[in-house]
RNA sequence: GGGCCGGUCGUCUAGCCUGGUAGGAUGCUGCUUUGGCAUGGCAGAGGUCGAGGGUUCAAAUCCCUCCCGGUCCA
């Protein structure tokens, strides 16, 4: 934030430089410092002091709209759309709102991201047009709390991109303001003296700029960021390309048209007047449209005291505290579900998936937050309902939603019915607390939430007796704190080096080349002219090889630079023209093996949903692996029918057809879901199309016909976390391999069995059956006989004393049997000492059981069994009547079970 | 991506810290109380203590790895 102030600091001390454009000029707008916060602004209005931000100006549209036009949400749009395309833009489509292509995102959260690519640490732009212009919705959850509450924050918007390259084909500032103005003025017609310029900066990955946001009546409106700079502002340079950036909120375009007392009010269409419908609320819109004016100013993050600065607001409208909660709090809950289910319906037609881990938790969060709305209120209505009414509403602009309505649908029932069972696990826990009598500290309850998830709140709604602790929720934030990780960076500084020719590209077959040697690091990495090695990258492992006689063990991408790794550093030098040979056998696995990647991705999608995406995948020679988002496991019938799919389309043999397009074009052809690993980089994509079943962007080599793979077998499938499945498989002749491993196993399994193959499993049931059999008789046995033999062990014992000793002779007997055996024998003779001594892996079990009148007599199994153990070179313990140990000496048990006649002699001695 | 919690008869769970015969509740089976039912009483069956490895004379218990489920944070 420090970094950032200053930077505009350093940009507003040159005013004409940065921010005077030419509408400025040609207009008359005056630059003034705002007497409230100090920022610099640019207006016609000579009257005006303040900038037009919070809290230097409020809300003045409510119910007072600046324009004479009203726009619902579509309408907004289509005129927006229609004022950019007009004037030279290309009205692209939105990019998915789970954010694929970024590694440091789990949402898209502005419009700009779509032409984000991060490369070695650097953010790099790519348009598919330009200029051009976006509906991009936005995801973002750092405000849930606000959301429904404020009357204007979203977990889901629509970002209005304007994007523009400065080029011979885009524009620089002064052609974006005039634009932006224009749009103002004209489309929206906001009266010109309304709009403020407020200067300002950016500052984003390895890239800035400065930006001009403009408002009206105190809303902001968009922000128009011009960036510039590449590098960190200590060190940097200006982009040969410069950047626009303008994202403008389409909530906010259609809320100044209407003036609505919440910007929901008017952007979910027909959505909110049929919930009010169906939930019976009623609406008063002159009450809310006061509290509004008043409330507006409240910031639930910001505000420390929620409680006081709702009763100030009640006394203004002269109501109690409790029948503006009466009024507002459905009100409020009613927009924060319609906002959470049209995020959802976004988030799971892009396929996103609600879970634990990853962005997925986010949807998790505000799925339940929706729930919990709808059952504090008692209210029957289906958030898919909601987001059904969403899907109709939006569709003139997303008609995509359309297609996953299906989905949506799916998808949220499977969670409905996790947080049903959390729920009930909550509940049972809440009871076996209500009966504990030790209270429940801090720590307690800390613990309970974090990894139970049972809130204090639920605690106290479930009866228990607590003290909610201050700060509750920020204390459990702080368990959590890690420390940032390192952006990955480049080992090797490879700027200036020209890209490395892709010979694999022009020929797949190219497996002897020559190629020029451009640079070599560290002595043996070794970069060329062109290579046919190809390098680490969409999970497949490098080619290996040889650069001359010297074995190549690695190849790594630096951007569009490859480096080849050598075993031992080679006598090369810089210049020098090297034969280089790929390994043609290893190739050709992991060829096959990423053809069949796709081939089973896209049985997958088929057979399990169209929120199925590739997560990541890797292939290696010994086998590969395919991790998809679904939201169950997959059970045994699902992996056969994979499995019977995937080879169905190897023995079609359809041919792979490759494809080179202009990403645009790429996009619009097949779709986004041609990124199932993630975005690849470059203006230009390669299409791997598998004829009717799977089409991706990918630069990985690929067989040329689904034949060529031979054959694939999955072999099995995990849960790797919550909503992500693994596929581990092997293709070709490594399939084979496995094959005749298993067939080697059955074969040794039958052998031993004596059965044959066709019937082992039956044998091994019938073994285990017979013999937990054999383990009941010999149970049943046991007892009969424990009772006679008890009586019987008497007349054969030894007798010191009146005190009788046994040593048990049955040491092939069970261990639980002795026990059971010795535990009668003394409970029939009180008088009794039963001990077995028993010989068990080359080991000796020692177990003494000493009767009741034996104990008075003074002899303690517990301290017989350690003294008389530790003769067999182990321990042991007990209690009075029962006690076992042993060790390790087989060969002195003799001499052990003479000296259980010594310690007990010895014993009754000392009692005399 | 990281942290935390849990996994014990069909079901719910105690025991784990502090190693020493796995206990209870519920349901099940049989007997019994009762005119019959609700119920009460008695007896019985039911457990690879998630899996594997280690430490130990001895592991549900301690250590490690893995599997399964849950949960919180970014």
């Amino acid at each position: 934030m420090k970094e950032k102030d200053a930077l505009r600091q350093k940009f507003s001390s040159e005013p004409d430089k940065y921010y005077k454009v030419a509408l400025f000029e040609r207009e008359g707008f005056t630059r003034r410092q705002c007497a409230s916060c100090g920022k610099f602004f640019w207006t016609l209005d000579p009257n005006r002091k303040v900038c037009a931000e919070q809290p230097c100006q409020y809300y003045e549209f409510l119910g007072n709209p600046p324009t004479p036009i009203r726009l619902d949400y579509i309408e907004t749009w289509k005129r927006v759309e229609e004022f950019f395309v007009k004037n030279g833009h290309t009205s692209v489509r939105r990019y998915p709102v789970v954010c694929r292509w970024r590694p440091d995102l789990f949402f898209t959260v502005a419009s700009i991201i779509d032409f984000q690519r991060i490369e070695g640490g650097k953010v790099v732009f790519e348009v598919p047009a330009n200029p051009l212009i976006v509906p991009q919705m936005c995801l973002r959850f750092n405000d849930i709390q606000n959301v429904g509450v404020s009357g204007r924050h979203y977990t889901s918007f629509c970002m209005i991109g304007q994007a523009a390259i400065a080029n011979s084909e885009g524009y620089w500032k002064d052609r974006c303001i005039d634009l932006d103005y224009d749009m103002l003025t004209q489309v929206l017609k906001i009266p010109k003296e309304e709009i403020v310029f407020l200067e300002d900066v950016w500052v984003g990955y390895g890239a800035f700029g400065y930006s001009l946001e403009y408002h009206a009546r105190g809303l902001e409106l968009g922000n128009a960021v011009f960036t510039a700079f590449e590098g960190t502002i200590d060190d940097h340079k200006e982009m040969p390309e410069k950047v626009i950036d303008m994202g403008a909120g389409l909530e906010r375009f259609t809320w100044i048209t209407q003036g609505t007392p919440t910007s929901y009010d008017c952007v979910f269409g027909p959505v909110i007047p049929r919930m009010l419908k169906e939930l019976g609320v009623e609406y008063d819109e002159d009450f809310f449209m006061q509290y509004a004016k008043i409330a507006g100013t409240v910031n639930v993050d910001e505000t420390p005291d929620i409680r006081a600065a709702k009763t100030k607001v009640a006394q203004s409208l002269g109501v109690s505290l409790e029948e503006l909660e009466k009024k507002v709090k459905p009100l409020e809950a009613i927009y924060a579900v319609a906002d959470h289910a049209r995020t959802l319906a976004f988030a799971i037609a892009d396929g996103g998936l609600p879970s634990n881990v990853g962005g997925g938790y986010n949807l998790r969060v505000i799925y339940r937050r929706a729930i919990d709305f709808l059952n504090e209120f008692k209210w029957k209505l289906k958030l898919e309902d909601v987001a059904k009414w969403h899907v109709d509403y939006l569709r003139p602009i997303y008609p995509e939603l359309d297609e996953h309505k299906n989905d949506i649908e799916i998808i949220l029932g499977v969670e409905e019915k996790r947080y049903q069972s959390t729920r009930e696990r909550i509940g049972k826990l809440a009871t076996t607390l209500q009966k504990s009598t030790t209270p429940l500290g801090e720590e307690d309850l800390i613990r309970l939430y974090d990894s139970e998830g049972v809130t204090p709140e639920m605690l106290v709604k479930h009866g228990l007796q607590i003290a909610i602790p201050q700060d509750f929720y920020a204390k459990v934030t702080a368990r959590h704190v890690v420390p940032k990780k390192m952006v990955e960076t480049y080992k090797f500084d490879v700027d200036g080096l020209a890209p490395t020719r892709l010979l694999f590209y022009e020929d797949q077959n190219l497996f002897d080349f020559q190629a020029k040697i451009l640079k070599v690091f560290e002595g043996r990495f070794i970069i060329l002219d062109g290579t046919s090695f190809y390098a680490r990258s969409g999970g497949q492992e490098p080619d290996i090889g040889k650069i001359e006689d010297f074995e190549v063990v690695n190849v790594e991408k630096y951007g569009h630079v490859v480096v080849h790794e050598l075993k031992n550093p080679p006598p090369f030098t810089e210049g020098q023209t090297v034969n280089c040979s790929v390994d043609r056998h290893r190739r050709g696995i992991l060829m096959r093996h990423h053809t069949a990647t796709h081939v089973l991705n896209g049985a997958a999608r088929k057979l399990l949903g169209p929120w199925v995406w590739q997560h990541s995948a890797y292939k290696d020679i010994d086998k590969a692996r395919l991790d998809v988002t679904h939201y169950a496991h997959l059970t045994r019938e699902d992996i056969q029918k994979l499995e019977e799919m995937a080879n169905e389309i190897v023995i079609k043999n359809v041919p792979v057809i490759k494809e080179i397009l202009p990403r645009g074009e790429a996009e619009n052809k097949y779709g986004f879901t041609i990124y199932q690993g993630g975005v690849v980089p470059g203006k230009e994509v390669r299409i791997q199309n598998i004829s009717g079943w799977d089409v991706e962007a990918c630069g990985g080599t690929h067989c040329t016909r689904t034949g060529d793979i031979g054959f694939i077998k999955i072999l099995k499938a995990e849960r790797v976390q919550d909503g992500i499945e693994r596929l581990e498989f092997v293709a070709g002749e490594v399939a084979l391999k496995q094959i005749q491993s298993q067939a080697q196993t059955v074969s040794e399994l039958s052998q031993r069995l004596g059965a044959p193959q066709d019937k082992i499993v039956e044998s091994v049931n019938n073994s285990l059956t017979h013999l937990e059999n054999l383990k009941k008789q010999q149970r049943t046995l046991m007892k009969r006989v424990s009772s006679a033999l008890a009586k019987e062990i008497a007349s054969s014992a030894t007798s010191i004393d009146g005190v009788k000793i046994h040593v048990s002779p049955d040491v092939d007997l069970d261990d639980e049997y002795q026990i059971a055996l010795g535990e009668q024998a003394v409970n029939v003779n009180p008088e009794m000492v039963y001990a077995a001594f028993l010989p068990r892996n080359g080991r000796v079990r020692v177990l003494i059981f000493s009767g009741k009148d034996a104990q008075k007599r003074g002899v303690h199994a517990g301290n017989a069994t350690k003294e008389i153990a530790k003769l067999v070179g182990g321990s042991g313990g007990g209690d009075a009547a029962f006690g076992q140990g042993g060790g390790t000496i087989v060969d002195k048990i003799d001499e052990a079970k003479k000296s259980l006649l010594t310690y007990v002699k010895n014993t009754l001695d000392r009692q005399k």
